[in-house]
RNA sequence: GCGCCCAUAGCACAACUGGAUAGUGCAUCGCCCUUCUAAGGCGAGGGUUUCAGGUUCGAAUCCUGAUGGGCGCACCA
């Protein structure tokens, strides 16, 4: 209907510029929308008001030459200009209920569209250290990233997740060593833990089934380990990062490869599996689990910096290899090697980036947390300086969320082990309530996110009102089954210029929203507006429900609500689905 | 100190990307269940869109400055 009102404005354009209205080469953006309040219509057009300049005259005149060459259409009833030179379009009902056929006939597939031209397009979220199990924070950044490539999938595009694991690091070995250390006291050794190790829980529960596995083989004693390693933090002369430092040194000297690498990988793999499992239950799932040590062993990672070198970007200082970035407007150069050798985790991230575009993807997709903002012009640099276009890459920066707990804010630090998990979250509020929770509000916003409120109050999330829309339509169908009313939707559909109350015009003109707000929020990646206009769509029904009975005696009357609703019923439930959130039956 | 992001009703957030009287949920108040689920509906109150300027037919939206908050400024990952 809208693309239809744009069609009828572009020939009316052609006609003023034949006219000599306004000028040959100009090509004014149409916009037509949807309006606000019903006394204006259904869509209109600023149209006039933005041709004012261009045709020296004031815009209500010229709306009266617009309207004039409005051509005439069985489904527009009227055209009126209104206020400062709006253009009023005002559907017939018939035409408006025209939609509740093609959300039958499409299904599931109603609402989706072609603005993706088939690109193919990677999206990269969540990518949590696995160096414990996700929390809260994490969980925004699945929830969002989850629903953002759920609308780009409806909205022509060939998708792709992925989850790029950091298995390889300092962090790493941290990890690996911490794991180690609480093994030791398992073996009824006397270890004193680092300040700067990992504290969790799930440290202990990893190094009991590396016990399980290895009994004693990998123990060493207290005096071993700790001769010659710098005090820690707190005692004379000490300091965390070098207490760790040597401690992972001696883990890897005194272990030897083979057994640093089998307490390496049990603690990398425990905590994968964990986050993948808390993840799919989230009912976020990735088609690729993309490793950093995958990329050091293929090459990958000298390839990219060989590529800059040729491109002439690298240069020495210190003992370390520099990347030009400021050729590219970041604000300082950045180091790739450092100068013992080892590579940074920039060196890695351009490998990947590299490689992902390698795999030929047109678009990729990056959904960060707001705390990595700083990060965004070296790599965009860095794909410019390898000759690929650096708007091939698109950064999502995602706000933190704030947690409080009786109104104290919450410190969130995976390495002391404080913090609330997403398992936590999903068990005490349930899933449905947490990804709506999530999606409900732009990623650059900052969310507030009170705990206690979340699950004291969880009936009280907007998620409960859009789910009892689509409860209460599958409870009427069922009734009217129960009763010997059998549906027909050929009949319902037959029957719907019937229908004409304000609820029921209301329903269609929100039903008829759905693939523009669709198409719309997958190019700005933004899932909250398929949040919002599920609850108005929610509202329209209730709202119906109360005003009119559906089950009742006359046919064409039932038979046209039943199958209004029949309409409702699916494009919630193709909402919901593209926000994660599942559409009950009964409640 | 420099940079990025944010500021809208008591609270949490929208506002179709510059459009008409700034909306939605919660909270508050008043009505509506002998009728398909009251986890609902109808109605009321609540706003100088943080502040001060500017741009234009028109600003919550764009520009400048101020204030308040989040985050970042490593040869860490």
């Amino acid at each position: 209907m809208k693309q239809q009102i744009a069609q009828i404005l572009t020939d009316v354009i052609q006609q003023l510029k034949v006219q000599g209205v306004i000028p040959e080469d100009l090509s004014p953006r149409i916009n037509v929308e949807n309006t606000r309040d019903k006394s204006h219509g259904d869509f209109a057009t600023n149209l006039a008001m933005m041709l004012t300049k261009a045709a020296g005259m004031p815009p209500r005149i010229l709306a009266e030459k617009i309207v004039e060459l409005v051509s005439e259409e069985a489904v527009i009833e009227k055209v009126e200009i209104a206020g400062p030179g709006f253009i009023n379009f005002f559907v017939n009902d018939s035409a408006k209920f025209a939609i509740v056929e093609a959300v039958l006939k499409q299904k599931s597939d109603f609402g989706c569209c072609n603005v993706g031209q088939g690109k193919s397009v990677l999206v990269e979220f969540v990518s949590a250290n696995p160096t414990g199990p996700l929390h809260v924070g994490h969980g925004r950044g699945a929830a969002y990233g989850a629903s953002v490539a759920n609308l780009l999938a409806v909205a022509g595009f060939k998708v792709s997740r992925e989850y790029y694991v950091n298995d390889a690091g300092r962090q790493m070995d941290i990890l690996a060593t911490s794991v180690w250390l609480r093994y030791l006291s398992l073996c009824d050794e006397e270890v004193t833990f680092p300040s700067n190790g990992y504290k969790g829980d799930y440290i202990y529960e990893i190094s009991e089934t590396l016990k399980a596995e290895f009994g004693s083989t990998l123990k060493r004693t207290t005096l071993e380990v700790f001769a010659g390693v710098c005090a820690d933090e707190g005692q004379e002369g000490g300091d965390k990062e070098k207490h760790i430092d040597d401690l992972i040194v001696k883990a890897k000297n005194l272990l030897g490869a083979t057994h640093y690498e089998a307490v390496f990988s049990a603690a990398v793999n425990s905590i994968l599996a964990d986050i993948k499992q808390d993840l799919a239950g989230f009912g976020v799932t990735f088609e690729e689990w993309f490793s950093e040590r995958a990329l050091m062993d293929t090459g990958v990672i000298d390839a990219s910096i060989e590529k800059l070198q040729a491109a002439d970007k690298i240069y020495e200082k210190g003992g370390a290899l520099w990347f030009r970035s400021t050729d590219y407007g970041d604000e300082k150069d950045r180091v790739v090697v450092r100068d013992n050798g080892l590579k940074t985790y920039f060196a890695s991230d351009i490998a990947y980036h590299f490689n992902k575009l390698e795999r030929g993807f047109d678009l990729l997709i990056d959904i960060w947390g707001s705390d990595h903002h700083g990060y965004v012009p070296r790599v965009k640099a860095a794909m410019t300086a390898m000759g690929t276009n650096p708007e091939a890459l698109e950064v999502i920066l995602v706000q933190f969320a704030i947690l409080y707990r009786g109104g104290e804010k919450l410190a969130m630090s995976t390495r002391s082990g404080q913090f609330v998990t997403l398992r936590e979250l999903r068990e005490e509020v349930g899933c449905d309530a947490a990804r709506f929770f999530y999606v409900q509000r732009k990623s650059e916003q900052h969310m507030d996110f009170d705990l206690d409120l979340a699950v004291s109050k969880s009936n009280e999330n907007p998620v409960y009102y859009i789910q009892y829309a689509h409860a209460r339509i599958c409870r009427v169908l069922a009734q009217a089954e129960e009763k010997g009313y059998i549906l027909d939707l050929d009949t319902g559909l037959e029957a719907l210029n019937g229908l004409g109350s304000d609820q029921e015009t209301h329903i269609a003109t929100e039903l008829a929203k759905y693939p523009d707000i669709v198409a719309r929020a997958a190019l700005v990646y933004e899932p909250h507006q398929i949040a919002y206009y599920l609850k108005n769509l929610a509202h329209a029904l209730h709202s119906y429900y109360n005003a009119s009975q559906f089950i009742v005696e006359d046919d064409a009357t039932r038979q046209a609500r039943l199958t209004l609703i029949c309409a409702v019923q699916q494009v919630i439930k193709n909402g919901l689905a593209i926000i994660g959130v599942s559409a009950p039956e009964q409640m």
